[in-house]
DNA sequence: ATGAAAGCGCTAACAG
DNA sequence: CTGTTAGCGCTTTCAT
């Protein structure tokens, strides 16, 4: 900025001010100035200048979702970047791969870079870190999942719900043998969808005998495995209802193994991507990724701009894509 | 940091010591330190210290890819993540969406943020920010297409050898009218992987008249509508060639509408998510962009770490999967 | 409309 | 082994 000045013949808080949009610069300051900035290619120091701003904002957010690298997450990401960058805000994204120890490194990371608000999926344990963020007054908003703790703000979908809603359609079909395989309970999305599948299945009167559930399935193949296992079973089921994206996938791969893809219906919780071109179609309770991630970063928005209205605690809507695969009835 | 100088006892610069571990600090003395850090949740502010540090290292590092909405853009994002959290450097990820303008912002933002090194995708036309770049030796490494400039380190699939192997594939299976259906020519790898095709096509001596060649398809129903409209001819092909994701997905789409994908071979440039479940089982060129962004990466950090030598040009190997939808053979 | 001086939180250089 | 001083690039405050 120094050498801009120079360049320009001015003072080096001429060159702030023009950089800066502030008022009180002449044209023709503001034209030397600018052709000053471009001759050299000049850009501001953003951290710099937060270290003295009033403010103190770096206009950076930290992003902590399950993993980069997963459909869900992405668009989620892609959500939160639009409307940051709109704003002038980069996004630093971390994944969490569903470890503590992870969560607590990422926003140690986080606040070392002075991130103005952060966008958290929680490993769920319940982590010291978050009073002294409290503390601080750094907005952050917990999505995906409940923190267990209500004074944040949080948007997240209604899993038990959309999970009951799930099992009913099935029962709905004449299914009484219906399988839960779900994912690790510590994982509080699952226990939620879990205790849904029961109420469904308890409201109906089937007998528990009947719905075998199966959890602690951490990936795909341990998925394929179970229902594979389930599928050779004296009584196999005549319905499935798996309870995240990765575990469709394995549960596919099970039915087809054993020729029972157009038998036994299948219901999974998260789309997954070419869900239209199989056969059957497959039948899913979809979440709204990018309405979690814009939902989450405008309120992150309206915090910074001063908002200290109560915690607010979105709900977003889940949708039933009825493809076929939900829709295989049991047999007589 | 006064703050806990001031709690521990000590000087200022025994804290900056112990946080980051320089020796000559005495076992108590750090014992004391470290308690004071705790009781007061401190964290160094990173981009405080850059801006004296003598090496001035943000441990930042920008990346700019086509979407982090999009699985292989994630692929990539995760493997540069991965590498970068070993190494405590934090990432900004930005989508580019083919967009020039796009590109010149994402690189004037991490410009601004001092980010220590960029890995970038680029739009296609020759940006001037790019010397600028040189001069102020910031590393940057080009990941999946070419920038045209060959004193950058680059990281690419060879999409000309894979799409001219796609293609004998499908010459190989009897083959002779073939599509090709393309992204728009100004991406890069979209040119690459048309010139790959015409290649294989000239060289089996098949007439071009044979050989529809669609472009510009920018998404999935654009891709979707053209190969409609190629079914429903009078010649229809009897093998096509989608050259990247989204249009092998709107390919797919198209073959299911008019019944015919038992008939008509494909094979896709990208995998696609469940191609294996798809029925056909989906043939495709696999690039590997956990490949791509480890070796893009591990180019930036050796260049932070002193490596001068000639610009690198990586060529990642793609692999063509055989599963079931490129092996049709033509009708006789 | 413009500029000079102070200081944000930290690390480098040097002194003790 | 420890502390003091200066200054990184910027914005704030205040003077002109």
């Amino acid at each position: 900025m120094k050498q801009v000045a120079a360049l320009a013949g001015v003072g080096i808080k001429t060159v702030s001010r023009v950089i800066n949009d502030e008022p009180n610069v002449a044209a023709s300051t503001a034209e030397r100035v600018w052709a000053a900035v471009r001759a050299l290619d000049y850009h501001v120091d953003l951290q710099a200048g937060s270290l003295r701003r009033s403010d103190g904002r770096t206009r950076t957010l930290g992003l902590l979702v399950g993993s980069v690298d997963n459909p869900f997450s992405g668009a989620i990401q892609r959500a939160v970047e639009d409307a940051a960058t709109a704003r002038g805000v980069a996004v630093f994204a971390t994944s969490l791969d569903d470890d503590p120890d992870r969560e607590e490194r990422a926003v140690a990371a986080f606040l070392q870079r002075r991130v103005d608000g952060l966008i958290l999926t929680s490993a769920g344990r319940r982590q010291n870190y978050v009073t002294h963020l409290q503390d601080r007054g750094i907005p952050v908003v917990y999505i995906d999942r409940e923190p267990g703790d209500p004074s944040f703000d949080t948007v997240v979908s209604d899993n038990r719900t959309a999970a009951r809603q799930a099992t009913e359609h099935l029962i709905n079909h004449g299914h009484q043998r219906i399988a839960l395989l779900a994912d690790r309970r510590v994982i509080r999305t699952a226990a939620e969808r879990e205790q849904g599948f029961v109420e469904a299945v308890r409201n109906a009167g089937i007998p528990a005998a009947l719905t075998p559930v199966v959890t602690e399935l951490a990936d795909t193949e341990a998925a394929h495995r179970a229902l594979h296992v389930l599928l050779r079973s004296d009584h196999p089921p005549t319905a499935v209802f798996s309870a995240q994206n990765l575990i469709t996938i394995g549960a596919l791969h099970a039915l087809r193994d054993t020729g029972r893809q157009y038998s036994t219906a299948l219901i999974g919780f998260d789309d997954v991507p070419l869900a239209d071109l199989l056969e059957p179609a497959v039948t899913v309770i979809a979440q709204d990724p990018h309405g979690i991630g814009r939902t989450a970063v405008e309120r992150i928005f309206a915090r910074l701009e001063g908002d200290t209205t109560a915690p607010r605690h979105h709900v977003i809507a889940t949708t039933l894509i009825a493809r076929g695969s939900g829709e295989i009835r049991a047999p007589q």
